[in-house]
DNA sequence: TTGCGTGCAAAGGTTTTGCATGGCA
DNA sequence: TGCCATGCAAAACCTTTGCACGCAA
């Protein structure tokens, strides 16, 4: 779970600035960039996949993969949430990433070790699916 | 859904008897390719892939993107599986994929559909964590 | 004969890596 | 000073596409 040291420097200040401007919503590495060129900026590729993933390592953000073929999804997660017992839903329709904290959920962990032998990773688990609007639209 | 009218031909056999040889696994494009040079035999990747999309939409297969960076995964299901209930482990220890087919897991999606709203998608859903071999080994 | 299937090569897009340079502690 | 971070370009990878030819019906 713990990073090599890390270093404080102005493109990671800069990354997470962004990123927690957006909470609540995934960026890709597309849309950093674009933001970056936006403020006149420029910054490499290469620096923000790494800088991801630092953060992913601490969880500071989530990484989703929304649609196989296109680029992954960052989004900030409030490191208070994720390292504990907490389910995430991501609806493939609107992108809307929804935490549960939830009792009967809390359960499928423990049935999970029983009876399976299984250790649910939480921070690394997305549960895919569609939100109780985009269920009605009936959007697939 | 339905595909347009489609041949029965040489490559479309070949792949469905390998594919079915395999069921119950998952194998990848390159698998596949593999498994044709083992023949001796060669197959043209994109025949490959644009099988797979008809059988796809034939719901002769399944597929899955297991680790966001790496090869997407076929396994034919004789659509009695992988269309119902079906939840995936992936070991981020030994990278292991563990298919379960479980009473108290299914109430989940009841669960998750009447208590909260959200349609669960089994194909693109995978749980994470440790099977029973790593978590022992205390690997992280 | 018609139209899908196939193979090859090339293109497209995302992510990673090598290497030299720059910056934090 | 030691080590990590950055930027650039190139590489690696998976997947799709264009095109000419082959094959099923």
């Amino acid at each position: 779970m713990k990073d090599k040291h890390q270093y404080n420097t102005r493109r990671r200040a800069e990354l997470l600035e962004y990123l927690k401007s957006m909470q609540g919503r995934h960026v890709t590495v597309n849309d950093i960039r674009a933001h970056f060129l936006a403020k006149g900026e420029s910054i490499g590729t290469a620096t923000i996949y790494r800088q991801l993933d630092h953060m992913l390592s601490q969880g500071l953000v989530q990484k989703y993969t929304l649609d196989e073929t296109s680029a992954a999804c960052f989004e900030y997660v409030d490191g208070e949430c994720c390292h504990d017992v907490c389910f995430h839903c991501k609806c493939v329709g609107c992108g809307q990433l929804i935490h549960l904290h939830c009792g009967e959920l809390e359960k499928v962990q423990g049935h999970l070790a029983e009876e399976h032998g299984f250790r649910l990773d939480f921070p690394r688990t997305i549960l895919y699916g569609l939100c109780s609007a985009c269920g009605r639209e009936g959007v697939r």
